[in-house]
DNA sequence: AACCGCAACAACCGCAAAGGG
DNA sequence: TCCCTTTGCGGTTGTTGCGGT
């Protein structure tokens, strides 16, 4: 674990949200370096952060593969269960979620559904789970959450989930059965969250060809109207800017969420409405986490382990 | 229009474990 | 075995936008 190579001298490092270039430099350095001295990466990447904060920045941001938007019905049954059975046990229950960070449900759990199950909590039943869970809660789990439950899952539950989330995302990202416990705002979210738009950066035409890891261009995250504000200039040519941004992005955005993107998207709708057209990929429109789990054999998009 | 409270998320902080010298 | 450094994790804080008054 000790890295004496990695010795560098004290200096002030920059806090604080990161910057297009920062998280531009960052990319660059992780994909063609790979994943190794976390202390070194800011002196080569040619960054003022600690080495801490890159990989904070890499794990819960830039890793490809990353799911983001609003958690599913599924994810959502499945935080509530494991944190039940493990506690806080935030990058366990991430592993169970694949795209999603500790950190993401970690802020999830905080900001929405520990309020939802303390309230759906207090009707508790004779399930295990209902500690924490409703019974209207629990008999809308899904197959998958059982399964991970009584422990089947184990090794292949991640699988299991995805493949549950694939048949109701739908080819045409259209919602499935109703959701009958949710109050309005959040069965718009969840309605959203059906939709996924792929990792940020990713480009179209890498998405579209599914080259494997190793072909990977260098895009810009950001949209390429601001990159043409003078950040980031995207490499890729026919996908200008992201889909975090562009129309399918934006499709999957509760007004709350994502206040750094969502920003950019008011600022830049009209230039990236166009741009993400250009974007979409056949079958709906959207790059789906699931099929890049294939493009991204290499990765995984489980906690932290990602290798090279 | 201004202010305030809330929600959501990003990022920081501190601690403990792991591992090399 | 101890010391030091890195890494991983969970708790907490900071920032920002939105909605209500």
């Amino acid at each position: 674990m000790g890295c004496r190579s990695c010795d560098k001298p004290k200096m002030n490092y920059r806090k604080g949200l990161w910057s297009p270039e920062e998280d531009q430099r960052l990319r660059d350095y992780i994909l063609k370096h790979g994943l190794g001295c976390w202390s070194a990466v800011p002196a080569k990447a040619g960054l003022q952060r600690n080495g801490k904060s890159c990989r904070l920045r890499w794990i819960n941001y830039l890793r490809p593969g990353l799911k983001r938007g609003m958690f599913s019905q599924e994810e959502e049954d499945v935080v509530i269960n494991l944190q039940a059975k493990l506690g806080n046990k935030w990058s366990q229950i991430a592993m169970h979620l694949p795209g999603r960070t500790d950190n993401e449900v970690k802020n999830y759990w905080n900001s929405y559904l520990k309020k939802r199950v303390m309230q759906l909590g207090s009707n508790s039943s004779s399930n295990p789970a209902s500690k924490n869970a409703s019974p209207e809660l629990l008999t809308s789990m899904s197959a998958t959450t059982e399964l991970i439950m009584t422990g089947g899952g184990e090794g292949g539950s991640t699988a299991t989930s995805t493949h549950d989330h694939d048949a109701n995302i739908g080819s045409s990202g259209a919602i499935s059965a109703a959701e009958p416990f949710v109050d309005q705002q959040h069965q718009h979210q969840h309605q959203q969250a059906k939709n996924y738009a792929f990792a940020d950066w990713m480009p179209a035409t890498a998405a579209a060809a599914a080259p494997g890891p190793e072909s990977y261009s260098m895009s810009a995250h950001w949209p390429a109207s601001t990159a043409s504000s003078g950040n980031v200039t995207p490499s890729h040519g026919a996908f200008v800017g992201d889909q975090m941004s562009g129309s399918s992005y934006a499709a999957l955005q509760h007004p709350h969420q994502h206040h750094q993107q969502q920003q950019e998207h008011h600022h830049h709708q009209s230039a990236v409405t166009a741009a993400g057209a250009a974007g979409m990929v056949a079958g709906g429109g959207y790059f789906d986490l699931l099929n890049m789990g294939d493009i991204y054999g290499g990765f995984t998009t489980t906690n932290d382990d990602l290798l090279f």
